[in-house]
DNA sequence: AGGGGTTAGGAAAGGGGCTTTATAAAGTCG
DNA sequence: CGACTTTATAAAGCCCCTTTCCTAACCCCT
């Protein structure tokens, strides 16, 4: 059980007055004091810092009511970059971000079926990460940390995959692999939490103490803000919602359990539902999820009455295993992100919500609020990014202490000149 | 999104410390910093702070490998008192503790079905409390406070009963209503967070950062800790997974919805379950469920096969659900709390560990133990009484401000004399 | 009986953090 | 051009925790 230290409150602190500059920049000192909370002197000095580290700058004066103007601080965009990685089963996405968090280049790898050996894997992100790295220009120092979301169990401390479903990988030493072809610094984790960090710095689950990003892709789970900070879980393998059961002896999961809600609202459960309502369905596309999906958004669209019959009850699995989450956490936000969540959009949420209501107990409904991500870009690589950006903010502070002794000394010495 | 302080800090290290000595005590100094990971002068700060509270006593020495003996410090048990209450269905549980956390006086007023009006249930816990004071002879100005736990959607802040299912309240403001009666400081919060943290203070939840408390009772539900505090959730009604859907269509709740975990496992549930194994089985007490959780024990100690298989079916479904929260969660350690877990004991939790093993992902569950509560009293009159242990030390610290001042102040002028 | 040696406990100093108060800087307005 | 306002920085104060140093207390050995 570990303590808090005051230097954790120096580092959240440091994060939200970041956060808070990215969001809303150009912004004041006064502005971000009373967002944030903090004195004005407390902003200043992490103003003063952040803008040390280059990460923001001074972009010019706002008119005041009267008095001395108000300084503003940007993002200085090109103070860094940051590059995400998501590996998935079949890509590898890379992303290399300023520090404004956006794409400034973008790479993708395709894997073929069976090129499944890490160091295939990784040879695939190394070249990516290269790629990024001369599209876009930078200088190589100026990258300031790549983040690494990968599936499965992933043990950060080490840097072990210690399990990814798809490739069956056992305890595989990811980090010393990948360290061996890129020399910056790796941060390591997986997609469920990358998606939660995403939507916690810049998506819906800002300024929120609880959220739950669901994540609705191929597989599906959940990242977990708790306390207003990723909950892990004490192996950190929290979220794993995907694996819980809903319909008891129901479908067969890859998982070898039944009745997971993931083999009911992930694509692949999705397909399943519409081939039980529909079994020859020109809306289905045995081999491909994505095209299933979109012909289904598209059916939704043209009022087909089988896709909306389909996502209506994907809906209600949906609903009901979400109002599990609602009635479990009380949380402020439920995110629905990811791919599958983004082509259904507006049409699912709507029987989402509906469903959500219909299973959820009265008062933690009333302050869960349902909504779609709103971050246009791969999420898991925005926030794999972001793991990045929070380790480099990590590492601050710790090299002024010579400076503030010889300070001090000197402040001592002058009086008695 | 609450901003922690330093001040935070030092109420957790105090709470840390007391709980520590009330484990194990007579304890030193030493121990306590081993044990809590604190330095040396911190603690023997808190221990000085507790001292001079009374909280605790120094009762000796211990003798040191040749050197100085080591101070011995002890629960001072007769420095205050605790009340904790427990507001059920059909009955009033008050329970008086000392420091220690023995109970030292026990009062218990049953409430007729159809005395379900406020000031009826205030009426019954105002005797009671009246009777465990002077039954236990303790002054009044040594009660440090009174903890209430009431069963349904508590808001804390206003002391209002926002919700209780069982007399259909809605509103209540209960923390007025009782302190018209009761002039200790009051705390009100509800079974399910009592249970985790009279757990987390002294149960097997010790020491552990995330652990779920499951109450197996009439009705059901989950007590969370989460990073080493209390989860609440954003309108403090988190943990109602007694309320999650586990069999979609399945049996109706009293919560309007169908297949909740509670059906399955509440004690009613269990009943259930029998009732459909063997409509006339001579183990069904239709009116009495404690008769009939008895008599279910009893058959699976003579080796009942009916019992036997009540039991393993029950397990089935808490299972399935616990893994839920194990896959979601990732917790240290799920402790089987309330009385059906007492009553029911070794045999439930092997067929319980069996079946979560079946439903479980494999990560997560190998960090996972699966244990029944420790604690031998009613669970949520010791969490309510520790309520108001964590409210009379968080209330520390204030006053002592002005002494500080004036120390410096001499301290300042004496060089110059 | 009286000095080392050893361990415990407390006091002081040091380092981090945040806030309040004072002061300097930079405008506006009469 | 001075008075008033508003912003930003500097100084001082308070709260934590830890490290370091010193005294207290006890053992053992001479």
């Amino acid at each position: 059980m570990k303590r808090g230290t005051s230097r954790d409150i120096r580092t959240a602190n440091r994060y939200e007055v970041l956060r808070q500059i990215i969001a809303a920049s150009p912004t004041s000192r006064q502005q971000l004091a009373a967002a944030t909370g903090l004195s004005l002197a407390t902003v200043a000095t992490l103003v003063g810092e952040l803008l040390d580290l280059r990460m923001i700058t001074e972009v010019g004066f706002e008119d005041s009511a009267g008095g001395r103007p108000r300084g503003l601080v940007a993002v200085n965009a090109s103070g860094g970059a940051l590059i995400g990685v998501d590996i998935a089963e079949t890509y590898v996405h890379v992303e290399l971000f300023d520090l404004a968090l956006n794409v400034l280049a973008r790479a993708e790898e395709n894997m073929r079926p069976g090129e499944s050996r890490p160091e295939q894997v990784v040879a695939h992100v190394a070249a990516a990460a290269g790629s990024v790295v001369t599209q876009a220009g930078v200088e190589a120092a100026r990258v300031l940390g790549v983040g690494v979301s990968v599936p499965g169990q992933v043990d950060r401390a080490t840097g072990i995959s210690e399990y990814a479903p798809n490739w069956d990988w056992h305890d595989v030493p990811l980090l010393d692999l990948l360290s061996e072809h890129i020399a910056y610094p790796l941060y390591l984790d997986n997609p469920l939490r990358a998606g939660a960090v995403a939507e916690l710095w810049f998506g819906a689950a800002r300024g929120h103490g609880d959220a739950v990003v669901v994540n609705l892709g191929t597989g599906v789970g959940a990242g977990l803000v708790l306390g207003g900070g990723l909950h892990r879980g004490v192996s950190n393998s929290a979220g794993e919602w995907g694996h819980t059961t809903l319909v008891l002896d129901g479908r067969l999961c890859r998982c070898g359990n039944h009745g997971c809600v993931e083999t009911y609202v992930g694509a692949p459960g999705i397909m399943q539902n519409l081939r039980e309502l529909s079994p020859r369905s020109p809306l289905l596309h045995p081999d491909d999820q994505t095209a299933t999906i979109d012909a289904l958004a598209a059916g939704v669209a043209a009022g087909d009455p089988v896709a909306v019959k389909v996502v209506r009850d994907t809906a209600r699995y949906l609903g009901a295993s979400i109002a599990n989450l609602v009635n479990v956490l009380n949380p402020e936000v439920v995110v629905l992100s990811s791919w599958v969540a983004a082509r259904l959009g507006e049409p699912l949420l709507d029987e989402v919500r509906e469903a959500v209501a219909r299973h959820a107990l009265k008062r933690p409904l009333a302050a869960s609020r349902i909504v779609l991500s709103t971050i246009p870009t791969d999420p898991a690589c925005l926030g794999a990014a972001t793991f990045a950006l929070e380790g480099a903010l990590r590492s601050v502070g710790q090299r002024s202490a010579k400076r503030a002794a010889f300070a001090q000394a000197r402040s001592r010495t002058a009086p008695s000149a």
